[in-house]
DNA sequence: CTAGGGTTAG
């Protein structure tokens, strides 16, 4: 007879070494018939490895039966029911030790429960949380480690940095939990802090560690990182693991450092699909579409089973010159090969037709995915956003609402560009309200769009304090606030933070350039704008493009020196397009200059006939010169060529709700109320030497129709429901969709003076802010 | 390890 604590370690052993179950159901026969089956080592062992091997059932059938099992034996099949997927059965487990048992939980209980908690209701986590604190556990290593897990996996940032902070001890598990659950949410800046923080806390990192940091500095661009990890990984004396390769591949490609990352795919002695993947899009990517298509027919011959992967990279999304019969193909394939129902491919062919302007196409596509992932549904969201169909992208946003689908900062970005668009401000808010619960708001992308929201909806000063208290800045965030300070007419402010930006050491893009001449323009400052263009050229080496020469003549124009405008069209070193005839011609509005209107609009009849807007300027300046017969000729071609227009509307925004008026509408409940009080204004306004002009209000208006029509263009009612509508003293703000004419503009100044509000405008090109009968334009737009 | 979604200017 073999003495019995023998028989256990021999037992034992030969429970560590099945690896199949058959292998391990004979071990547990002969436990049995050697009378150890109501051992309790024996048995918890037997119970670890049964559900190691997926056999979780046989395991809490082998448990159910022991009489008086302890907490290590909860622990283990806790653990066994969460790692097999049932994770109800294991929060039962919790459950039934506490009402049933007079055992007290330990950290392993609650690092395995918590654990499983991550795929049931949020509230559950929340609850064992909360039990885990009270059991003494609120800053163990373990439990906590789960507990980041949990939250982050419910996109609950705050919460998982919180119960981070209060962990003292931090091994490497722990800081990779954060770092995944980081990039996993989209916080990207905040992982590689967080990794620098692991670095120099001296924390050890893996290739774990690695990979998750890898893509995140891929996503922000950040070459810097992974030359720190070669250099980590070299110092670290070991060979370069080959997924570790295949991230940096993926990182010098998106950085454009294209043959970079080409050495490092051929210095792979075999690489393996996820390589050839990530060589592939990087040609992509870099629009090296040759090389990529070649390949990924390499990748062919050798007999590989291409996956969603391979697709979506070959796919040049990120490619401004989208071609359309490419997609069409690469879309017929995945349609053939049933590839079209992975989310990612589905998604990333949407969002090419987005870019091509096929937007239906994109939706089609959307509508016909049977798997919608939440990047699904931000490319769809991002796609009507940028094609100017914000109230398309707003009612997704709230279908989304309604399915409780969780946005993720990309998500708000999105919409607050459509707020932005649309001029939402009341939305906007609401998103910002958001943003602050979700964490969002250190999102670089995410702040840079609140700034833009809050600027063309009119608050510049909250812009302004969002952009002072932002930590991080990268060149889009500097240019929308130039951007935005030039749409308010601000031109000294934009001028005095390009000065500033420079001196940060932030290089000024083409877009910088064109916001701060805007800016220039905008407000007058002829000289500023000039120094600015000599500057860009002489200073940065940057070529003008097509944009920054019409900025010029724009510049040039408003102030009046058409003359030198002309000459510095002459002058270009390229052919001058629409753009830069049509800001002449904008100039020669204001300055009513007929013969010059004629040779701009002649131009651009040529360039860009389909285009009503120069038809109806060059109307309005003959008019404005009170050539009425020209004027009407030229609304005859409009009609000849049934060209349509653009009818004008105006939103107003009492209350957070949005009012839409349109020129005569007699729509609005109010609307008695509305002319009334618009009748009464006028009449104020007559004895203080308001008078209609009559022949510059002719945006799109027949020549009979015009008296008619000045009186009750949509602004004017906009601003008598305003008035009526809104607490005396209040701003009252108003967003029209064409440029307000100059009819208005001077009614708006009288009632700005005599009602003593403060009007702010949003016209199609910039803000106006009216107070005591003057504007910040200065009468200059 | 690879692939899909985001901000500014016109």
């Amino acid at each position: 007879m073999i003495s019995p604590s023998r028989d256990r370690n021999f037992f034992l052993k030969l429970i560590n070494k099945a690896t199949t179950l058959s292998h391990l159901s004979q071990t547990h026969a002969q436990i049995t018939l050697n009378g150890l089956h109501n051992d309790l080592a024996t048995v918890t062992k037997l119970t670890h490895k049964l559900s190691d091997l997926n056999s979780i059932y046989q395991a809490s059938l082998l448990c159910s039966k022991f009489p008086k099992p302890d907490l290590f034996l909860y622990n283990v099949l806790i653990r066994g029911f969460s790692q097999n997927n049932f994770p109800h059965k294991a929060l039962d487990l919790y459950f039934g030790i506490r009402k049933n048992t007079t055992l007290k939980p330990d950290n392993f209980t609650y690092a395995f429960t918590v654990s499983a908690s991550s795929y049931l209701p949020e509230k559950v986590g929340v609850l064992l949380h909360g039990q885990s604190i009270v059991g003494g556990f609120g800053s163990d290593l373990f439990v906590g480690s789960a507990l980041v897990d949990m939250y982050f996996n419910f996109s609950k940032v705050g919460y998982a940095c919180k119960v981070f902070d209060e962990i003292p001890e931090r091994d490497t598990v722990l800081w990779n939990t954060v770092i995944s659950g980081l990039v996993n949410n989209c916080f990207f800046e905040e992982s590689l802090r967080a990794f620098k923080d692991m670095v120099v806390g001296g924390t050890r990192f893996d290739s774990t560690t690695l990979t998750a940091v890898l893509p995140a500095s891929a996503e922000l661009q950040e070459l810097r990182v992974g030359m720190m990890v070669q250099c980590l990984v070299v110092k670290a004396g070991c060979h370069c693991h080959e997924y570790i390769l295949t991230g940096l591949i993926s990182l010098y490609a998106k950085c454009g450092e294209i043959l970079i990352a080409k050495s490092l795919f051929d210095q792979i002695g075999c690489p393996d699909l996820v390589s050839y993947n990530a060589m592939i899009s990087g040609f992509s990517c870099n629009n090296e579409t040759e090389s990529s298509v070649k390949l990924f027919k390499e990748l062919l011959c050798l007999g590989e089973r291409v996956n969603s992967s391979t697709i979506v990279g070959l796919i040049p999304v990120f490619s401004p010159f989208g071609n359309l019969d490419l997609t069409w193909s690469i879309h017929c394939f995945c349609l053939k090969s049933g590839m079209v129902l992975n989310p990612s491919v589905s998604t990333a062919v949407t969002t090419v037709y987005s870019r091509l302007c096929e937007i239906e196409s994109a939706r089609k596509l959307f509508d016909d995915s049977p798997e919608k992932s939440l990047t699904s549904w931000n490319a769809m969201i991002s796609g009507y956003a940028q094609n100017g169909q914000t109230e398309m992208a707003i009612s997704l946003f709230r279908e989304m609402q309604d399915l409780e689908i969780h946005p993720n900062p990309v998500t708000v970005t999105s919409i607050l560009s459509a707020c932005a668009q649309l001029g939402a401000l009341s939305l906007g808010r609401w998103v910002h309200d958001l943003i602050n619960k979700e964490g969002f708001e250190s999102n670089i992308f995410v702040s840079t769009a609140l700034i833009d929201m809050y600027a063309k909806c009119g608050s510049i000063a909250k812009a302004r304090r969002l952009f002072d208290t932002m930590q991080e800045k990268n060149v889009v965030t500097w240019n929308a606030m130039i951007c935005s300070y030039g749409l308010h007419g601000r031109g000294h402010e934009a001028l005095n933070l390009f000065t500033k930006m420079v001196d940060s050491g932030i290089s000024p893009t083409g877009v910088t350039f064109l916001s701060v001449l805007y800016a220039c323009s905008h407000s007058g400052l002829v000289n500023g704008g000039e120094e600015i263009f000599h500057s860009m050229v002489h200073d940065h080496g940057f070529e003008p493009l097509a944009e920054h020469y019409a900025c010029m003549v724009d510049l040039l124009g408003r102030a009046g020196k058409l003359e030198k405008a002309l000459e510095f069209i002459y002058k270009m070193p390229i052919a001058p397009g629409p753009a830069v005839w049509g800001a002449l011609l904008g100039a020669c509005m204001i300055h009513k200059d007929t013969n010059l209107a004629q040779l701009a609009s002649d131009k651009l009849f040529e360039l860009d006939p389909e285009n009503v807007g120069y038809y109806v300027l060059l109307s309005n300046i003959y008019s404005a010169d009170r050539n009425y017969p020209q004027a009407a000729s030229v609304r005859q071609a409009v009609k000849k060529r049934n060209l349509a227009k653009t009818p004008g509307c105006t939103l107003i925004e009492v209350n957070e709700t949005p009012h839409i008026f349109t020129s005569s509408d007699r729509s609005h409940p109010q609307i008695a109320a509305i002319y009334i009080k618009l009748e009464k204004l006028m009449g104020e306004m007559m004895e203080a030497g308001f008078q209609t002009e009559t022949f510059t209000a002719l945006h799109d208006v027949e020549e009979e129709e015009k008296e008619l029509m000045v009186k009750v263009h949509s602004e004017k009612l906009a601003i008598a429901f305003g008035l009526i509508a809104s607490e005396p003293g209040t701003e009252i703000r108003i967003i029209k969709n064409l440029r307000v004419c100059l009819d208005c503009h001077n009614f708006t100044k009288f009632a700005s003076k005599i009602t003593e509000r403060l009007i702010v405008v949003r016209d199609a090109n910039r803000f106006h802010h009216f107070k005591e009968g003057v504007c910040s334009c200065g009468d200059y737009w």
